[in-house]
DNA sequence: CGTCTCCAACCTATGTTGGAGACGGTGCGATAGT
């Protein structure tokens, strides 16, 4: 395309009456259009949507949008045709007839947008009918989804890598708001994006006061008297659906409107929180995690943490709905280190290889071409389940996974063998999955300050402590950041145990590098000098 | 991994202690019954 930059900027304002496209947009719009994978990153409200949307009308086909949510599907399909798009959105409800005209108009032209949730796509008639429509760029909205869900929870995130061959290869644009570099990787890696533009825009939100406060037991006298010293409104978040009503509860005879949140709910009444919240008429929820995405309100005062999450880049994530708008808001995490035994158990036990052992039998007697209906009669396994296991064994070499065939690879291992080799890559999972919740301790127990620590897990360096977060302001965060010495920030270096991997922090006596296999580690810097544990491959 | 609930065992208080076992998050889609 000649000058593609020039071409995004006139369709930006033609479609979209955008005159003023920040530096990142373009960059990012710009790269697509040109038919190159993009992976961006940056905060809600900056305007994603309009990257793919511009590109979208450049490239001669459709484009598929994944979205985890039926109800941002929805949404966003209602702004694209209330500027006179044509766009549809795909779920279990669709009835026959609309499924079918949906298809028709793709393949005719008439409908540019497809939305739909990665479950659709896991459909061989969905995607038999989306490559007659050859789709020429495919969007993963909240492309973290991929690395957080994909494993366990909603296995189909895994697939669409196949998917994408399975549709032709379509330009890849993966979006999201926060992604820390092993997600940003991890997705990259699973969506098989080929060389990748990455657009990170900056992380910091500095208009939001960040603090911790200890405690030592049940904090929800202490929260509720820290919330009702507040301006509304704002979102109170807790790890259980228990927690979410007793402290409502606790919240209203404070004199707070406060309402809970969590999946259990009916959908009705989670409606009705989210519009009362919306319309200003609650002034607090108090959620698990499942409040969230989808939520934009820009003058969220303040988001409190109940219990630690279970890692900084779900912290960031919900922090990051507040104070949108700009003005000061506050995050502030009421901790105690018991609670992160909870976060403990939700990163899951790896499977067991007996079961691994029976898949991976399944696959070998089967033969080629076999589906996954056929395994799933013969293991008995639930879909989720089987599509997960199936994963790992893909990963340790046994299997080849279409999106509808599956066949042992070839030169396969025995099937022990690759139990025990797919068990392995578990644990090691897990064991990443146990240093992120380890750096979410770290940041609750580090009297640095807390901002350089948040952003430095971002791969962001900021220059001198922020002054808005609790050890600035308690002085211990104003011990100068050593940026001499050997292993600074961004060193890559090479650990005898650990392999490669890179410096994100660097204090006086220790250091935290970003291994790419083992995860994130804390060292200390004598030790490391003394016992020649590291090596400096290249300089930052 | 830590907390909560239940219940038996104490060995005589109508209470404490400790062991066993259950429980804990996120959404899609499909299904059963109005």
């Amino acid at each position: 395309m000649r000058d593609a930059g020039a071409e995004c900027g006139r369709m930006a304002e033609k479609a979209l009456g955008l005159t003023d496209l920040r530096p990142g947009q373009l960059a990012a719009m710009t790269a697509l259009a040109e038919g190159r994978d993009t992976l961006v990153v940056m905060p809600t409200g900056s305007g994603k949507s309009a990257i793919y949307q511009v590109p979208a009308l450049l490239l001669p086909g459709p484009t598929l949008v994944v979205s985890p949510l039926i109800a941002l599907q929805r949404d966003q399909v209602e702004a694209l045709r209330s500027r006179d798009e044509d766009a549809v959105s795909l779920d279990a409800g669709t009835s026959a007839g609309r499924r079918t005209a949906a298809f028709e108009a793709l393949r005719a032209g008439e409908t540019e947008f497809l939305f739909c949730a990665p479950e659709q796509l896991a459909r061989p008639d969905v995607v038999r009918e989306l490559a007659a429509a050859a789709p020429s760029l495919m969007v993963v909205d909240e492309a973290h989804c991929v690395s957080a869900w994909g494993h366990d929870f909603r296995p189909d995130y895994l697939r669409l890598g196949a998917v994408a061959e399975a549709l032709g290869r379509p330009v890849i644009a993966a979006l999201t708001a926060t992604a820390a570099p092993p997600v940003r990787a991890e997705i990259t890696e699973r969506l098989g994006m080929r060389e990748p533009a990455e657009i990170v825009q900056g992380f910091d939100r500095p208009n939001i006061s960040l603090a911790v406060r200890r405690m030592l037991d049940d904090p929800a006298h202490e929260l509720v008297a820290a919330v009702a010293g507040q301006p509304m409104p704002g979102i109170v978040y807790t790890a259980v659906r228990k927690q979410t009503v007793r402290l409502s509860g606790l919240l209203n005879e404070a004199g707070v409107r406060a309402a809970p949140y969590h999946a259990g709910l009916r959908r009705a009444e989670r409606d009705d929180v989210h519009d009362r919240f919306m319309a200003g008429e609650v002034e607090v929820v108090v959620a698990t995690s499942a409040f969230g995405m989808g939520i934009d309100k820009p003058d969220v005062r303040f988001v409190f943490h109940a219990e630690v999450p279970g890692s900084l880049d779900a912290y960031y994530q919900e922090i990051g709905r507040a104070g949108r708008d700009g003005a000061e808001a506050e995050a502030v995490l009421f901790y105690r280190p018991e609670d992160l035994g909870l976060q403990r158990y939700f990163t899951g036990a790896p499977p067991d290889r007996d079961t691994l052992l029976q898949v991976a039998e399944a696959v070998a007697e089967a033969g080629p071409g076999t589906d996954r209906k056929a395994l799933r009669e013969r293991t008995g396994l639930s879909p989720r389940r089987l599509t997960a296991l199936l994963d790992l064994l893909a990963r340790a070499g046994a299997v080849r996974l279409g999106t509808r065939r599956i066949d042992p690879a070839p030169g396969a291992p025995e099937p022990g063998a690759a139990a025990d080799r797919a068990r392995e890559l578990a644990e090691r999972r897990r064991d990443v999955e146990r240093t992120r919740l380890e750096m979410m301790r770290r940041y609750a127990e580090t009297e640095d300050c807390r901002r350089l620590f948040l952003l430095g897990y971002f791969g962001e360096q900021l220059a001198e402590p922020c002054g808005n977060c609790d050890t600035c302001r308690a002085g211990t965060a104003d011990r100068p950041q050593q940026d001499t010495g050997p292993f600074p920030v961004h060193a890559r270096v090479e650990h005898r145990e650990w392999g490669p991997g890179e410096v994100i922090q660097r204090g006086e006596d220790r250091l935290t590098v970003l291994f790419d296999q083992a995860g994130y580690r804390e060292l200390q810097l004598d030790a490391v000098l003394e016992q020649h544990l590291l090596r400096e491959t290249r300089p930052s």
